[in-house]
DNA sequence: CGTCTTTGATGAAACGTTTCAAATAGTGAG
DNA sequence: CTCACTATTTGAAACGTTTCATCAAAGACG
């Protein structure tokens, strides 16, 4: 039975009480102080009216946000929702709602959002930038709003948390290596990413300290499954000879398209041609042949980030910025298990 | 060069730049108001002291909030982040900021978000929910804050945006009889999940319609890749006499599972059995044998959602609701494709 | 040289909370 | 019956904007 016209205010609410606003206040934020009676008067009142705190009123007033937002580059990428679920519990665990953002990998847009976020004063922000040399993203910093990179590399004038690719090629590599592989191609690209250049960079690593094999780079042009097919196609076409029996893929997408096209063209994996993806994604075990990959600790890399975060944000004068680095872990499946009982295929 | 102590607020840009409050609000909300000169007084000002805007005190003046969220069931569910991306594409077009909550499937989640939201005053909320009746829901649309239901059917008193599951399911298995299929199995359950049912419900109504051919239901406990293992073995176990000569999967992840289980054991796909799975995901294309699938207009229903619920909260007294129904597609591939003689792609 | 306009700048009143000092009502002791 | 407390309730200030009615200054015009 709403009287007055839009929505109803704490006024309100104590005017239908027959109540000072103060004692709206007090039930609402520290009801032990309310005498059961009125408490219950006003709690009616409330729910008669259908009453919803302004909480734009009550940040300005004095309270902080309660609110942290997590800038990502691609909201459909499941690392990125794995990351994201890790600061989500983060989040949780301190009673913080959390807002994504979806980037989209555009400049403006995230530029957009961090204005909107700042403006809002939320109480921190997790950001996986577009550009990792952002000034915006220091000067955010800079004004007061705690700042965490994700999955990039930051100075020391932010806290960040990556994994560590050079690591990961390393031991994709010595994975090879090991199961005695000599000829070995990197399909990846573009090499001015600088995941797919640490990831070779590890990979050259493995070789030389093994002091066997070489490593041949496949650049591709992105890191999808068509690139992967195409990749696949140029493996498949060069002379058993010369064709190397092991590829390490920047990524599993790029995996996948190899795989699919090698299932293709009738060469068998691991037997003709070993594949390793890298982040171990859903369906890297639900391939026709369950993929090889290094896995990052994903969720692990958001709870941290957010740990983070919330530690700046509580204590914002004695906080020391930290760039934590994780290590990857190899998780071998039959795309690498030579002599596995798994057999090929026998498509059409 | 700051001087004061928390962040500034518009009377310091004021004092700093020797104008009034009023003068500095003018230069930042228009400023063809304000001479030249002073202008620039104040945005130096405004620079020089790193002010930003106080959202919540603009927004309790009068400014709405710009600010619309979509609350989902599971950020890492892919079906998801494209129906976000059509709802991006419309919010940007109405210069709104999207917010993604992700309720992950948990009611009390949901119910914070919804609060939260409510509290924050954005000008309109999308939600999949968790429970499609919750009560919650109705009540935060009847108290003023436009509401549209994605991806679940609504009552009249939302507006909602769903995929016919019925017709989906009817168009997957006449694609199979028109192959020749007629022992067919349903992978996918539990039942009770409404679209699950309506896909059998479908599958039925094109059996029944053809007046040929056979269902069988393989009910799984969730859908996933291991539960379409799990069929699979069933499948392959029965004798080929009696063996299903295709199968349709509630979604792509059982049907990849399927896939995967058949090339384990060594039965070709689509000769021996046919699959057809349900979302079109990215990786449906990319699996060893191409999938063939029934595709969901995902981004439109995202864009339609979000225009829906532009249009209700540009005129709350004059919006009727309305529930939009889009038809899904099949997509034809390998996994049912005979020999070499069909050649279509799309079918309607 | 007054009077009108135009242009720019000002000051104060909201917006809906929270907070806190002060007022009031109860209560048990003396 | 009064006092000293304690338990409740109240009223007003403050938070940082936006808006709007005024005000002041400066030309334009007769």
């Amino acid at each position: 039975m709403v009287t007055g016209s839009g929505t109803p205010s704490m006024k309100d609410v104590a005017a239908h009480a027959r109540v000072s606003l103060g004692t709206v206040s007090n039930v609402l934020n520290r009801p032990e102080l309310v005498s059961e009676r009125t408490r219950k008067r006003v709690l009616a009142a409330i729910a008669e009216l259908g009453f919803v705190r302004n909480e734009s009123a009550r940040q300005l007033r004095g309270g902080g946000s309660r609110t942290l937002a997590y800038v990502v580059l691609d909201a459909a990428n499941p690392f990125f929702t794995d990351v994201a679920r890790g600061v989500q519990d983060a989040a949780d665990a301190a009673g913080l709602a959390l807002f994504l953002c979806n980037s989209g990998e555009d400049q403006e847009r995230q530029a957009a959002y961090l204005d909107l976020l700042e403006q809002q004063r939320v109480e921190g922000v997790l950001i996986t930038p577009v550009d990792a040399a952002d000034p915006r993203i220091t000067a955010l910093a800079r004004r007061g709003t705690p700042v965490v990179i994700v999955d990039r590399a930051a100075g020391p004038e932010h806290c960040s948390v990556t994994v560590d690719d050079q690591l990961g090629g390393d031991l994709a590599v010595t994975h090879l290596l090991d199961s005695g592989h000599r000829r070995i191609a990197f399909v990846g690209g573009p090499r001015s990413i600088g995941q797919v250049g640490d990831r070779i960079t590890g990979a050259e690593r493995a070789i030389e300290r093994a002091g066997a094999g070489e490593l041949t780079v496949l650049e591709t042009a992105r890191l999808d499954v068509a690139q992967g097919r195409r990749a696949g196609e140029r493996i498949a076409g060069l002379p058993a000879a010369h064709r190397p029996t092991a590829a390490f893929c920047a990524n599993d997408l790029l995996a996948l398209g190899l795989l699919q096209q090698m299932v293709r063209l009738g060469l068998r994996v691991p037997e003709d041609v070993a594949i390793v993806g890298y982040d171990d994604i859903e369906f890297a075990e639900a391939a026709a042949v369950p993929l090889t990959s290094v896995a990052q600790p994903r969720h692990r890399l958001g709870r941290t980030a957010a740990e983070l975060l919330l530690a700046e944000a509580r204590s914002p004068e004695s906080h020391e910025h930290q760039q934590v680095m994780f290590a990857p872990e190899l998780v071998v499946r039959a795309s690498t298990r030579m002599g596995s009982a798994v057999r090929s295929t026998t498509v059409a």
